[in-house]
DNA sequence: GTCTATATGGTGATAGAC
DNA sequence: GTCTATCACCATATAGAC
């Protein structure tokens, strides 16, 4: 990617990421031209190519800082009880899930559209938070206090479970986050027999 | 669309649909372009212009009938305990999810490439299905064998947990799938209390 | 029923002016 | 840092020969 720096390149950067981001999300990867991105931000094409090398990069970028920031927001504490980092990864992963809807879509579903370099890139990270979420459940299983037949099908089934949530909530709605955080972790405890 | 008769339109039929689904899939609708489509079914591109109107036609076939199959297939028998077809239930699913990865995955994640006339059909469609699932917990619930917050939020919870097989299962792998339907089982029985 | 040929317009990406 | 202009290519869809 080009270097750049001043004032206005990191206006601009920002703008074109965002852009991206939207548009990618709304109509896929695919469908989305560089021209499209470049209109949103407001410039012409030839820009956007000051800041990113290809369109691919683009895609690349916005899923590895999404799976970057995931991880380093997870704040995990190993000393707490099991059923109580659960409760917090539940919160924790639906406020995500909500707050960036974008980049969890993003980073569910346009895996395929990266090149196998990059997809290996992003996936390994997302393997990571799956396997911080296993951990908890693996040690509620040690304590006691959890009981499932398998901790890895219990860790994709938890996170399938709760990232739908971006596929039907909507801020307004008949109910609010708060409320909706506590159903889901009713269900998520009643999964792993807590 | 054009109406085909005779021996050779519905061998080709079912290629252009099958390519289609798998390409779609494979790569996404906007990714895929009708001259792919023609080159895996062995034909030049004016030919699928004969079977179809246009390439929106062809995703918005593959949905409908996707949606219809699934819903023909499922026989509630509301009879049974409510316990007992909630089982059926998750079987059903995990079964469909598995034998269809392909229309599962275009049926939950093209939606948005649908024109606005076509998307409002299969989400009616969905929602029948999703109708399906809520009426047993309703009923589950009201014989007491159920307890949860929220049927809807439990049914949205539930489909997600179980299409989201599709993300990891491979035949061959770790577990069969009789044994992954089992653990499913488990985990939804517990979400639902029961 | 399938082909070839074509109309029309959009695509990613680059070169070079300012 | 952003623009204009351009290249080479691919897209969907149609017309008409066979």
């Amino acid at each position: 990617m080009a270097r750049t720096h001043g004032s206005k390149a990191e206006t601009t950067r920002p703008l074109i990421r965002e852009a991206a981001r939207s548009l990618f999300a709304r109509y896929g990867y695919a469908a989305v031209s560089m021209r499209q991105i470049a209109a949103e931000v407001g410039v012409r094409v030839g820009t956007i190519y000051g800041y990113t090398d290809d369109k691919q990069a683009l895609l690349a970028d916005l899923l590895r800082t999404h799976m970057e920031e995931l991880l380093a927001d997870w704040q995990d504490a190993p000393a707490l009880p099991a059923l109580q980092r659960l409760e917090r990864f539940v919160r924790f992963h639906i406020d995500c899930s909500l707050d960036r809807t974008e980049s969890v879509f993003l980073a569910y579903m346009e895996l395929r559209n990266l090149t196998p370099e990059n997809r290996r890139e992003i996936a390994t990270l997302r393997r990571q938070y799956e396997d911080a979420l296993e951990a908890i459940l693996k040690d509620g299983v040690a304590q006691g206090v959890m009981q499932m037949a398998d901790t890895r099908l219990a860790t994709m089934a938890l996170i399938a479970m709760l990232t739908g949530v971006t596929n039907w909530y909507r801020p307004g709605g008949r109910l609010d986050r708060d409320h909706v955080t506590r159903i889901y972790w009713d269900l998520a405890r009643g999964a792993v027999g807590a």
